[in-house]
DNA sequence: GGGGCTCCTGAACGGTGTTCACCTGAACGG
DNA sequence: CCGTTCAGGTGAACACCGTTCAGGAGCCCC
């Protein structure tokens, strides 16, 4: 089927978002491919490296502007907006203190300590904020309504 | 043999410790205690239970004082002292927005708002760091020696 | 001495990531 | 037109994984 890196990286992400982390195995992103789990080996080395791919792709097009505040709020929502998404760019290492672009642009306006800081805090933020809406909607706990207005708070604590 | 829960807490701490949460397994962690793998299932639901209870002996024993930067600074080194620590705390849901007795302990002294954004920058920027090292001891990256003072410096920016 | 409880065994089930030798089909230069 | 190259895929296998389940020891207590 002339299935391209781009390909898989998609697939992984629509497995992703319709079966959550847990779910997404090799073998069921090569089954929504329509191809057999080693045909996956041929585009990507292992699935760690796949899952970089698939973060890359969750944050990639938020673009930093000199609205901080606000270009963190739109890396949060880039995050939310599909399953388990702030999980898998934690989980990452893309997004580790080695440099990532984001942190760069980041670091231009605020800081290079800023910048490091309240990264971690965002993505940290946004997986448990993920986690518990998650848990929220199978009905293990009350949703906190108040989850966006905390992020703001703990953003502003940082930003002051 | 008659293990205790604690036993199997501690074995399972153990095999972290020596080979990493990868290969923490509950197979292994059988193994150490000189045990079937059923036998874990006795003391604990499920592999994330253990890998929260873990977690829990992790941070046991961090006691937050009036001085918050060095309570965190001892949260922190709790962590690093194991392999893998702080990825098992990241993990453990134990450690996320719902209440855990370190969030409350540090909210009656610095506010709820601090506290959630300062242990998540904790949490993380340990993570951070013990991934870090981690890779130098392998040689795949140059160590960078600036960790622990950028720790300092976030912790300063987020209490200041 | 029987009942109940804790702890464990041994086998099995259905998955997992990954590797390997091999095959297909299209593109391309001589 | 033929041969080569090469990206992409197959199918089987390997060595694991978490978890379940029926059952069997050993012990305390009434």
């Amino acid at each position: 089927m002339a299935n391209t890196l781009d390909d898989v990286v998609d697939g992984a992400l629509r497995v992703l978002d319709e079966f959550g982390l847990e779910f997404c195995s090799m073998r069921r992103v090569a089954g929504a491919l329509g191809v057999q789990p080693s045909a996956l080996y041929h585009h990507v080395a292992n699935k760690q490296t796949l899952l970089s791919l698939m973060a890359a792709r969750i944050v990639a097009g938020v673009e930093v502007t000199d609205d901080v505040a606000g270009s963190l709020l739109r890396l949060r929502d880039a995050m939310l907006a599909i399953r388990d998404g702030a999980e898998v760019v934690a989980t990452a290492a893309a997004f580790r203190l080695e440099v990532s672009v984001f942190e760069e642009a980041l670091a231009d306006r605020v800081g290079l300590d800023v910048a490091r800081t309240v990264l971690i805090f965002v993505v940290g933020h946004t997986q448990a904020t993920q986690l518990h809406r998650q848990a929220a909607e199978v009905g293990a706990i009350a949703l906190d309504p108040d989850l966006d207005a905390s992020f703001d708070r703990g953003l502003a604590i940082i930003l002051r």
